[in-house]
DNA sequence: ACGGCGATGTCCGACAGGCAGCCTG
DNA sequence: GTCGGACATCGCCGT
């Protein structure tokens, strides 16, 4: 048996499967084991475990590493734990990096296989990791998403790669689209094609009491409501689950809320129980009215999903949708492309969506996207997805542009300036372009140059951004060979845009100190914190007139103040940070501002993530005391305080709140924590974290000694369940304590 | 006849999502 | 394209 088939034998074991489908039959073939591939088969049709195949070889047989990319972060660490979970015997040494995931980068030299994003990979090229040269195999998952507004980054790195290493395999994962064999020739790969999908979908169009499919076949069902109520409940009663896509937050809060009354006439006793206990296990990260309210909804069988949710009750939702508990999921587009989390029905509740150019309707593809969800491998055998139309005119409509539609081709989108001038630095400072004749042999081996034959308006654009580069000061011209400056070189690692770059540098470059709001809006004048957020129309006036009284306390000058059409915004999302680190509480913030939690805490990790790019950038600037306000600055965004706090926020468990309720105790370091009377910490903290805490600064207590301040009483309660014995010890004790007790108390 | 307050009508505004640094368990 | 909040108007009721 061949070292291939061997492999082959194990993947099938590890798998629990006999044998292959149709389309894993088509793509793994020994004579492929050295070609690169593009596999364009619909979502859930086993791709993942064709490149797992060629990914063990790779690292088996060929004794290469190899790298798997894919466009989210969630989506690479799904791949990393199944990987990890099903290879793990194998005696392999795997990796996970992300942006907020890290096998610990320094040491991703030690893994034969790593799983990152694409801009991931992207920054470790940018460092140059040198692990990089023994690569043997890059698989792209989600290929397609060179058509997106980061598929410029995705495109620069695949050529970027080809040239440095010029023998190393690719591997393409795609959805079905019309123009796949393009992305095959580009990387100069074999296409295998298939339509197979082991749950055989049906795309169908819901018109008063009919469901028409494209397999000809109709459905009908009880019309009692309207339309999306009736789907709902013909759902339920088939004991299914249904997946319904709308086009923005309110509305899917709005419909998940209407459709309750219905969901919560089917959930049972067993179905309750399991999301009331989802929800308890993660009752303290609910702080905010807003959390409290999704708990509720939850509880009532159908939720809505949207990036308005902090991450603990997205996961939540997910979870409880997939173990069928909760019924009916409303979401927005975020689960079209994110995490794979099937239903029997996916509804699409309206293919308009608004965007720039106002309101309009989704290209096909983000049908076939949203369609692909519908069917649940191992409990359904067909899926379905289905589009509601208000008369016939709009149903045969509906068939048209969309059931019956091919997706649009995958264009490149390399032209996409904003992306273009980042990578453009970023291919200078890694020296794989250094003159005319390498610049266009690099775009030459793009994507782009396939899509539209030749890359001459590409050309004249590059030319444009290489001029404004060298006019920042990123990329000079050294006797005929372009190059990037300290400076340069920095910016590209840093993975800003380097606009954004030289608007922080124009700020500071005069600068020996700054303000905190002087230094946010800094922070906000970068296109990395994009999109600001939005003032009501009713508040811009006061904005406005806010503005004018404290502009140049901000370091604004007086032609940013006019010309800048984003300034307003700019200053209203400076405001919203400048409350968070002075301590402003979420509630409050969520309220003041109308924002929900997710946005917020989204905002947040781009301007830590800004401000230690601004630190940086200080550094190599001279200019010491920024960078240490950056440092500073960073901190405090992560945890939401004032300066004072900092020390106390560095322990485990002590956020924003318990610091500050330290602090007002006069506990301000960390050594006045591990030098005070448990028994206040106790009070102060709660015994749970307090013992925690304890545990983490190695305090010795006895747990005998301490009292448990009760709720709504004065009365304290004895922790150790052998009462008689603990009351005779704590009576003598309880005396001295008292008086501690009463005193932190009313500190408190 | 007047004023207060809730019900109904009208107008206008707002509208998806998500990656990247570094560090340290 | 459509939902919903803000505001205006209308109508009922009590005084």
């Amino acid at each position: 048996m061949s070292d291939f088939n061997e492999l082959i034998a194990k993947v099938k074991d590890a798998n629990n499967i006999l044998e292959f489908n149709e389309m894993q039959i088509l793509a793994l073939k020994e004579e492929y084991c050295d070609s690169n591939l593009i596999i364009a088969s619909p979502t859930s049709s086993g791709k993942t475990l064709v490149a797992e195949i060629y990914l063990l070889y790779t690292i088996l047989i060929k004794h290469k590493r190899a790298i798997f990319i894919s466009p989210l972060k969630a989506l690479t660490s799904e791949h990393y734990n199944s990987f990890k979970k099903k290879y793990e015997s194998f005696g392999l040494k795997i990796g996970i990096s992300t942006g907020d995931l890290d096998s610990s980068s320094k040491y991703l030299e030690n893994y034969q296989i790593i799983f990152l994003t694409f801009e991931k990979l992207d920054s470790l090229i940018r460092h140059r990791a040198s692990w990089l040269h023994t690569l043997g195999l890059l698989v792209i998952d989600e290929i397609h998403n060179i058509d997106s507004d980061r598929g410029a980054t995705l495109e620069t790195t695949v050529v970027e790669l080809k040239q440095i290493l010029p023998s190393m395999r690719i591997i393409g994962l795609s959805a079905t689209i019309p123009n796949a064999s393009q992305l095959a020739s580009w990387i100069n790969g074999k296409l295998i094609y298939s339509e197979y999908r082991p749950v055989k979908l049906k795309k169908g169009i819901l018109f008063e009491n009919k469901i028409k499919f494209d397999d000809n076949t109709i459905e009908y069902i009880q019309t009692k409501n309207n339309s999306i109520e009736d789907i709902v409940i013909d759902t339920l009663e088939k004991r299914k689950q249904a997946l319904v896509f709308t086009n923005t937050r309110k509305n899917s809060e709005g419909l998940a809320k209407k459709l309750q009354n219905i969901t919560k006439n089917y959930l049972d006793e067993k179905e309750k129980k399991i999301i009331a206990k989802a929800i308890d296990d993660i009752d303290y990260l609910l702080t905010t009215d807003y959390d409290k309210d999704v708990a509720n909804n939850l509880l009532q069988g159908a939720s809505f999903h949207h990036a308005g949710l902090r991450d603990s009750l997205r996961n939540k939702t997910e979870e409880l949708f997939k173990q069928g508990a909760l019924k009916i999921l409303v979401s927005t587009p975020t689960l079209a492309a994110g995490v794979n989390l099937p239903a029997y029905r996916v509804i699409i509740h309206t293919v308009h969506r608004h965007t720039a150019n106002g309101m309009l309707p989704i290209p096909v593809k983000e049908y076939v996207q949203m369609s692909g969800r519908a069917g649940r491998q191992g409990y359904d055998t067909i899926g379905e997805s289905i589009l509601i139309a208000k008369d016939d005119l709009e149903e045969e409509n509906l068939f048209e542009k969309y059931v019956y539609a091919l997706p649009e081709d995958v264009e490149s989108q390399l032209g996409y300036v904003p992306v273009l001038r980042t990578q453009l630095l970023s291919i200078i400072a890694n020296e794989i372009v250094f003159n005319d004749e390498s610049l266009e042999k690099f775009f030459n081996e793009t994507f782009y140059a396939i899509r539209f034959g030749d890359i001459n308006s590409l050309m004249q654009k590059i030319e444009t951004l290489l001029r404004e580069l060298i006019n920042s000061g990123f990329v000079k011209i050294d006797k005929g060979v372009i190059k990037a400056t300290e400076i340069g070189k920095r910016i590209s690692e840093l993975y800003i845009d380097p606009l954004s770059a030289y608007n922080i540098i124009e700020k500071i470059k005069n600068q020996d100190d700054l303000t905190n709001k002087e230094f946010l809006m800094i922070v906000v004048n970068t296109i990395e914190l994009k999109p600001y957020f939005m003032p009501g129309k009713n508040r811009v006036q006061q904005l406005e007139e806010q503005l004018q009284d404290e502009y140049k306390d901000l370091g604004i000058n007086t032609n940013e103040l006019w010309d800048d059409h984003e300034i307003i915004e700019k200053y209203y999302t400076m405001t919203i940070l400048n409350d968070w680190i002075s301590e402003v509480s979420e509630q409050d913030l969520l309220n003041n501002y109308d924002i929900l939690p997710g946005t917020l805490h989204n905002k947040l990790y781009n301007t830590s993530w800004i401000c230690y790019a601004i630190g940086e950038i200080a550094k190599v600037l001279d200019k010491t005391i920024v960078h240490k306000q950056a440092i500073l600055m960073e901190k405090r965004i992560k945890q939401g305080v004032k300066e004072e706090l900092l020390l106390l926020t560095e322990l485990p468990n002590i956020g924003r709140a318990r610091a500050r309720k330290l602090y007002q105790n006069h506990y301000r370091t960390v050594s006045d924590v591990k030098s005070a009377d448990p028994q206040i910490l106790i009070n102060i903290l709660g015994l749970k974290i307090a013992q925690k805490l304890l545990e983490h600064l190695k305090v010795e207590f006895d747990i005998n000694t301490i009292f448990i301040k009760q709720e709504s009483t004065e009365e304290h309660k004895i922790l150790k369940k052998d009462e008689s014995k603990a009351t005779k010890k704590i009576t003598k004790k309880k005396i001295k304590t008292e008086a501690k007790l009463q005193k932190s108390l009313f500190e408190y």
